[in-house]
DNA sequence: CATAAAAATGTGCTCGAGAACATTATTATT
DNA sequence: AATAATAATGTTCTCGAGCACATTTTTATG
């Protein structure tokens, strides 16, 4: 394997390297003679560019902001703060500086707030999880007009997004969740999805869950499953699950759209040791502990770290190598057990 | 966020870039005053060199080489292909030439050929399989002796290994059907695990995945399973099977400790549905086929795409940035149903 | 045909690390 | 103290791409 420079193709077509230079980049002031000559040794191989090389002269150091939610008031988002860190590590002698921001996810406004220092900062990209729909395609816009790239992981927003997606198909995800129950489950039982929040919001994501959820079970045509939704506040989870089951007995599956699967054995008590199959969502160590105990059945990995991380590599492969940035990468969802739930963390 | 150059520490420890190239490296030739000086500088700072720069003058060409069972006589290892087609394509222009070269899994006297050639080419790195284990272990000690360095995935060699090795943990992802089987099926249940291969080969990575299996049921105090293994050639599983369930009657799982899973399918014939639950590994057109109409229940994804791809990654930033090789690098063990799959693929 | 204007082409510098080579400072020997 | 020997330090070149600038060639105009 040979690895041609400007200077070889220069040689080959009997001109200088400027002006082969002229004709790679289409800058023009190139007479048609010189530029049949360069095209033709340009036809035979196949030049590619030093991506070192190439960076090497662009000493810019190029900053990113990755804006997150609180760790601390919802641990979900630790895992992301592990990507960010492993990026900061990984690139940060190309050059690279990745600051994570932290807003509060029960807050709009410290959302905007944050988003508000960010402009004047003036990075060179933002990563953000558009916790908050209206207002994250709001700021979203902001950036772009200031050329400034917004990348999105988890949730998704329709707007002029410049970087990437990074997520994963919750219809179809809500669809693994209910081939899973439908495993474990007799026909014909009864089956709740609970949707737990620490707000009422807007969340489209736990709606599309229960829609790919529900999509499964119509499917099944010789069964008939009995699905019901419970829609509660995390504060209220004691006394409406408890009225709920007031009102249906022998509840055999629950379904929860959340990270928060744990609350529900909270709840019930481990007393229930399998009788009621338990589904969920994320690796928090409260569910893994409940799921090493046989009290939560499955839990869907949503891979925060690996979707912060590979933001990030996109961007940073995009600064220093000008690789392009997909506009959608969706991940595998990972059906986590008991037995392999190690192998993930 | 600054960087720091050579230039910079040299300008304010108040000595040449010459000298400070030389504390860097140990290359002595300093005077105790100004290796105290650049050091306390260096303490002060951090100073990371610029992977990119110091790349640039090694203008060498790194050659790898893969070694593959070829695909052609088992599908297994096509996705491996495709990991090497994608990292040729990610790192030529790095200068990283990497070429895969087919033997076949049912000859050791073709493997042995294939890493005489090898030798001969004396490549920087290559990357094996090793399929035939006492063969692999004598190559593997040629390969490193001739400063080669080698790297495994799929089956590990103990051996003075030099690269990384890239794989699942076998034992666990026994383990993790051996869960998935309690999930589907009721107590009491009979159970098989089928090891079907090409040839009747030492495989340590069936057994190692029954072990896993069986370990899991006997730490079951409260149920017994009735688990027995069938070790069949494939072209003899018609006969086989037959046999066996002549003799044993209400089997109600099937685990298949290879990628062979959908030729249990062929044999029972589709008229199954769903009475013998069946879980396999790979996915392979025909194995995710059966999957698609429920014919297989589960599917342990070995990702052989990824293993191929990471080994070679590691191995291309090992050679162009100077990052450490991991000795060893677990996989996820992921489970696949007919709703995930997609995701995987 | 001379000269200016424009077009085409070539040259040389930059980036940072690294090492060969050149130069200066220090020590040893007579 | 003069000179050689050695140690210490500084300078300069390399790598490939890219671009500013210098130089040469061609075309236009009087």
């Amino acid at each position: 394997m040979k690895i041609y420079t400007i200077k070889d193709i220069a040689k080959l077509a009997g001109v200088s390297k400027g002006t082969v230079d002229r004709v790679l980049h289409k800058r023009g002031k190139v007479s048609d003679k010189a530029l049949e000559k360069v095209n033709k040794v340009l036809k035979e191989i196949d030049y590619q560019p030093n991506p070192i090389a190439r960076n090497l002269k662009n000493n810019k150091v190029y900053q990113i902001c990755v804006i997150l939610p609180n760790p601390e008031e919802d641990i979900f988002w630790a895992p992301c703060v592990e990507g960010v860190n492993q990026a900061i590590e990984e690139f940060k002698a190309f050059g690279i500086s990745i600051e994570p921001y932290f807003y509060s996810p029960v807050s709009t406004k410290s959302f905007m707030k944050i988003n508000e220092d960010i402009l004047k900062i003036a990075p060179d990209a933002v990563i953000l999880t558009p916790l908050f729909y209206k207002e994250s395609v709001e700021v979203a816009k902001k950036y772009v007009s200031n050329d400034i790239i917004v990348s999105t992981f988890n949730n998704e927003i329709e707007s002029n997004q410049t970087g990437s997606f990074v997520g994963q198909d919750l219809f179809q995800s809500g669809r693994v969740a209910a081939n899973l129950m439908q495993m474990v489950t007799q026909p014909k039982s009864k089956i709740i999805i609970i949707h737990i929040g620490e707000v009422i919001n807007n969340a489209l994501h736990m709606q599309e869950k229960e829609r790919g959820f529900r999509n499964y079970f119509k499917e099944l045509t010789d069964t008939d499953y009995d699905v019901s939704t419970l829609n509660v506040l995390q504060s209220e989870l004691d006394k409406s699950l408890s009225d709920f089951f007031k009102l249906h007995q022998n509840v055999s599956g629950i379904f929860v759209t959340t990270s928060k699967a744990y609350k529900i054995i909270e709840v019930l008590g481990e007393i229930n040791n399998d009788k009621i199959k338990i589904i969920g969502y994320d690796l928090l160590p409260k569910n893994t502990d409940f799921m090493k105990n046989k009290n939560i059945n499955f839990l869907i990995h949503q891979n925060p770290k690996t979707q912060t991380y590979l933001s990030l590599n996109y961007l940073a492969e995009y600064f220093l190598f000008g690789k392009d940035i997909p506009k959608q990468k969706l991940l595998p969802i990972d059906i986590v057990n008991s037995e392999n739930l190690t192998s993930y963390i």
